[in-house]
RNA sequence: GGGCCCGUAGCUCAGCAUGGAUAGAGCAUCGGCCUUCUAAGCUUAGAAAAUGAGGAAAGCCGGGGGUCGGGGGUUCGAGUCCCCCCGGGCCCGCCA
């Protein structure tokens, strides 16, 4: 029993006088019950006549059909409350869940259906930072999410390893004498990034005669060229190891890297191009400043029409990052007759296979017929996104698949800014992170920051543990605090890194998660009974509230999988543990008054510890047994 | 100039999509619980025990703290929907 079939079963009852769609909702406060009807409002409204006289009529006839779960019907002010017989309810919710346990809240509703996530797409030049984390921890989330409600989910991760960014670094290596490996034991891709890149951008900006020869070397890259192209595709796997391990380290999973330069020779854009030639939507302009490239016509959309038509085909006649991903996109949705081979490139610290596109590769992996196209760009890629998505729908390819899914970026807070040499203006709340400037907190870096204060503490609590263990639990808390941090923001809002505030892990953060976690486990431990779904006495508020929660777990994920309102899962979570944290301290459960009634509440206790578990599971929080 | 987003407690944010019963958390602050299922531990007074004091939780309870940016409108009912305004942010490149 859950939510849901409760809501089915008062449904049930509504229809049997009548009522078709009882506007059914969780009630606001335990004191009127499980379930409220609003439909009295609505039938006033319709027909006129008082909401609250409405009620007290259609409670009369529904206490003639009472069901089994329910226990009283009650008509307050226009309400109709529904209070359950919490001895069974309390017993169903609990078989429920035990019985399916970690399948507790799945759903088949994506079962034989498709999706495709892109998230991560990092720039193959440099170390992630806190922002891209952000970027990955929504997309794993995402990814989680499906396969929890039973899709067959593929993970994309574009690599785009043949623009201006990538010449930055190669010109470096090339011209400027950096070599090519790193002194001081520092990883590859922050190498590549701390030092490399930034520094080379700030010689390019003093010295234009470098900016031409970067705009050369780019353009070796693209042609294969002996030399550079091989150099190039080095260093980008090189620094993708190392972006990966971070990945990894937050614990997210990939399926397929699809190389940008793979794109571009297996010639996806020329076959998407004539497309979009013969139904008229490409025109190559022959005057003003946009002479000789070849545009999109954007004049028949309402709103992108206002800022005049985009640049597919530059007066070079290479293609730019809109048209190049305009084709990306229809290989997405099935749209390109070519599909890509690839070859195993790498295996996860799960054991699953990681894919890179390869010419010569000996792997099949067709992903047409996706029923969506998830793909995780921050919000400054919103007007861009929606190009591609108009021109995917000019292609014919049923474009409501394809779905950007944005989100704010993560910004620095002055403070820390000014800890890496940053000079702020006055009233300046908060920096952009930046690449190039080299103003930015790697995701390591955050990560050991927290780990170091983590350690500290578990070393205050646990003297007698190993430096592994120490090491394990440290890892695993600085990862759900850090992970649970970017989820649990809504994605319309910015988040301004403040590294000291980052560091407190009391509160509504992913560590107080792993906190209640450990709890029920400690409790569980210490006790051999068998569980018992019946309990003797009447469940008292702190076990009903909990319960309550338990049982709209499989509401929550379903209602996620619709609306991609990430966010609701980590919030489900921490009201989920803080009703735990209610029970534990009111509610004694080792310590009960009778052999039943501890049975009972460690069936509770299991059931908290499966549905916190699941719901970690999906937003990449690691379970801590002991903490 | 055009398009989009944000504005809820001192600070950080839920709630807004699908309008409903007194607007919720966390941090901070003040006060309380307290060895228990997260630990029969520690310091101190005492010869010792009892007891007292201090301190003590990735925890709990309570207090204070709100013109839900402002103004109109729709509605029996608006933090939630519509319009206008104010403040802040982002985007509008032959970069990606």
């Amino acid at each position: 029993m859950t939510y849901k079939k409760l809501v089915e079963e008062v449904s049930e009852m509504f229809k049997s006088i009548g009522i078709d769609d009882a506007r059914l909702t969780p009630s606001k406060n335990p004191a009127y019950g499980e379930l409220t009807s609003l439909v009295a409002f609505d039938i006033a409204k319709e027909r006129g006549g008082d909401p609250g006289k409405i009620a007290e009529e259609i409670v009369k006839k529904l206490s003639e059909y009472k069901s089994g779960m329910i226990s009283s019907v009650e008509a307050l002010s226009g309400y109709i409350n529904f209070k359950v017989d919490w001895m069974r309810y309390s017993e169903e919710i609990l078989k429920t869940v035990i019985i399916q346990g970690s399948d507790y809240g799945k759903s088949n509703i994506g079962s034989g259906k498709k999706i495709i996530v892109e998230h991560t797409s990092v720039n193959p030049n440099k170390a992630l930072h806190v922002g891209h984390a952000r970027n990955v921890c929504l997309g794993d989330t995402l990814y989680r999410l499906f396969c929890f409600l039973g899709y067959d989910v593929t993970v994309l991760n574009y690599i785009d390893d043949s623009g201006t960014q990538m010449a930055d670094v190669i010109l470096g290596f090339t011209e400027l004498g950096y070599p090519l490996n790193p002194e001081d034991n520092l990883r590859f891709d922050a190498y590549c990034g701390d030092v490399v890149y930034v520094e080379v951008s700030k010689k390019i900006e003093e010295d234009p005669a470098l900016a031409e020869k970067r705009k050369n070397i780019a353009k070796l890259i693209e042609e294969r060229d002996e030399k550079y192209y091989k150099l190039n595709r080095e260093i980008v796997e090189k620094v993708l190891r190392d972006q990966l391990k971070t990945c990894w380290r937050l614990r997210a999973r990939y399926h397929i890297l699809n190389m940008e330069s793979d794109i571009l020779t297996y010639d996806l854009w020329s076959e998407v191009f004539k497309k979009l030639y013969e139904i008229g939507a490409v025109y190559k302009a022959t005057s003003g400043p946009k002479a000789g490239c070849w545009l999109l016509n954007l004049s028949f959309h309402p709103i992108l029409s206002k800022e005049g038509d985009e640049i597919l085909i530059k007066s070079d006649g290479s293609t730019t990052y809109v048209a190049r991903d305009i084709a990306y996109g229809a290989w997405k949705l099935g749209g390109t007759s070519k599909d890509f081979k690839y070859r195993v490139w790498i295996r996860d610290p799960w054991g699953g296979e990681v894919l890179v596109t390869d010419l010569d590769g000996d792997v099949e992996r067709p992903i047409h017929g996706a029923e969506k196209v998830i793909n995780v760009i921050d919000i400054r890629q919103k007007r861009p996104q929606e190009i591609v998505k108009y021109a995917l729908e000019l292609l014919g390819l049923r474009a409501n698949r394809y779905i950007h899914f944005g989100y704010e970026v993560v910004a620095m807070s002055v403070k820390d800014a000014v800890k890496m040499g940053y000079k702020p203006e006055e009233g300046e709340e908060f920096v952009h992170m930046s690449g190039r400037r080299g103003l930015y907190v790697k995701v390591d870096t955050l990560l050991d920051m927290l780990k170091e204060k983590i350690r500290s503490e578990i070393r205050d609590k646990h003297p007698e543990w190993s430096v592994e263990k120490i090491e394990e639990v440290a890892e695993e808390i600085a990862v759900g605090a850090l992970r649970y941090s970017l989820v649990k923001t809504d994605t319309d809002k910015m988040i301004i890194l403040d590294t000291d505030e980052m560091l407190k892990l009391e509160g509504d953060t992913g560590p107080y998660l792993q906190y209640s976690y450990a709890r029920a486990c400690r409790i569980l431990e210490k006790s051999s009974l068998e569980y018992s779904f019946k309990s003797p006495i009447e469940p008292v508020e702190e076990e009903k509230q909990l319960l309550r929660r338990i049982a709209y777990f499989p509401e929550v994920v379903e209602e996620v999988g619709r609306n991609l309102l990430v966010k609701t899962l980590p919030n489900y979570a921490y009201m989920l543990a803080s009703d735990f944290s209610k029970f534990y301290e009111k509610v004694p459960v080792l310590y009960a008054d009778n052999i039943e009634l501890k049975k009972f509440r460690l069936a509770e206790v299991l059931a908290f510890k499966i549905v916190l578990g699941n719901v970690l599971h999906l937003i990449g929080v690691p379970l801590v047994e002991e903490m």
